[in-house]
DNA sequence: CAGATTTATCGTCAATCTGACAACAACCTC
DNA sequence: GAGGTTGTTGTCAGATTGACGATAAATCTG
């Protein structure tokens, strides 16, 4: 039916390089870290053109014999200067990104990661900049996604991962990759108020959560002046039922 | 830290193209439907090598004024010989596959996509052969899955697939778009039963179904010897709180 | 055409889960 | 040690769930 094999149809065995315009294949990173209940974002202030001084996901070129995560946790490690390996950070796969007019100097597809980076919740890693950027520094997600100015497609991508992390957090306890090994459910829940721009009860999350963590028995040294917390670590169960995010007012549940 | 600036890790302002061994970037397609209650991938057998004879997923180059998910949806429209455009077929991104020896000729980065048709469930849409391909057909999702004997890493691309659309449609109608515009509650049953290899109780489905459609008002013309079913459309509300599907046994809920 | 059969939908019931909130215990600061 | 703060457990009414039975509406069989 289809005999007008265009050159886009034809495979491997016919397929010449020099037919199409090369294609630079890189990674941008979303990493994630929480402190004083905030959800941050670690942003590169541009340094050339295009989209000088704006703000830009930080990443960088997929070299000839690496994936496209090994290359994510590569520009990770480089610019956090973290001793990767140690600490159990979340790396995955987010999206990829291919519209042909999205850099405009050349054809540029990127293959977007989310990075959540543990912290005790209140500083944030050192962060190096890259060698196009000017500056690296942290901000706050909900705050920058409001002010939607970044370079290229990256609002678009930060917000994906922002979805993507809440929506994850509904049914997985990721949420726990955003903090030490071991913490208390004071903090977890802070990383979903953090995340998800909410305030829940606490009595009721801990009854919730409670059964998916491992308790360790240990208490936390009492640091803010209350009770001693227990202590807990991750499993990687799936959340079943999930965590419902609390509906967001004006989505009627049951339109009638 | 890190003074060594590997090549990789330099920008597009010294990025020469040269530097790299050229990419061939290319969409591989999983293309869902359902019949007689079974769950069906469209593939091909492929006539050259690499992996002569072996099953694998249709797909294509990404032309050089395209973005990823206009390639797929070209691909689609060649293979399914449909009328793309009239029927809402569900066409998203899946995930990009990017293992420097996927393909033993050279560097292919594929970006997969989750394409969902339409079906009344007794029959399915025709598809062709693409170039490369000696011949195209439906195959049991399930059967192939646990067979697992594709070529490239197919087998990978199309169980992600399968485990993207049963985890979407817990908290998304997405199931509908495997249907007719307009359907019963239980074809729509029927679509969960074959992807989640499940049988769903039909009264509960019905009442937690229900509330997320929208009733035409119409009934379905009696086909199988039994009372008219309501005919509904799919709204694209998100399902709060999701469907839960049954935990699978082995896998306890609560660890104690 | 009169059952028998199949199918869709609604109803019931006990068990569980949910959100709101109170009660209590453990710790810090002054 | 008094007072404030924090973590955990308990309670309670309302909603949701899974299992299953009842009813109504059509087709199939003879």
């Amino acid at each position: 039916m289809t005999f007008d094999a265009t050159s886009a149809k034809k495979f491997l065995e016919s397929y010449n390089p020099r037919d199409y315009p090369s294609i630079a294949l890189t990674v941008d990173l979303v990493v994630f870290a929480v402190t004083d209940g905030v959800l941050n974002v670690a942003l590169v202030r541009r340094g050339g053109h295009p989209f000088k001084d704006a703000l830009a996901l930080p990443g960088g070129f997929v070299g000839p014999e690496e994936s496209a995560i090994q290359a994510a946790g590569r520009e990770l490690a480089e610019e956090t200067t973290l001793d990767l390996g140690r600490l159990p950070v979340h790396l995955e796969q987010l999206a990829t990104y291919t519209s042909p007019d999205r850099d405009p100097r050349m054809r540029v597809v990127s293959v977007a990661h989310l990075a959540l980076l543990a912290s005790d919740g209140t500083s944030l890693p050192k962060i190096a900049a890259g060698s196009d950027a000017a500056s690296a520094g942290w901000y706050p997600v909900h705050d920058v996604l409001r002010g939607k100015e970044m370079a290229f497609d990256h609002a678009t991508i930060l917000g994906d991962g922002l979805a993507r992390l809440a929506g994850k957090m509904e049914y997985t306890t990721v949420a726990a990759r955003l903090l030490p090994e071991e913490f208390t459910l004071t903090q977890l829940r802070t990383v979903y108020d953090a995340v998800w721009e909410t305030t829940m009860a606490a009595g009721n999350f801990t009854r919730k959560m409670t059964p998916r963590l491992h308790d360790t028995g240990r208490k936390s040294r009492g640091g803010a002046g209350g009770a001693p917390a227990a202590l807990f670590t991750a499993t990687d169960l799936h959340i079943h039922p999930p965590l419902t995010k609390p509906q967001a007012p004006g989505s009627p549940v049951t339109p009638e």
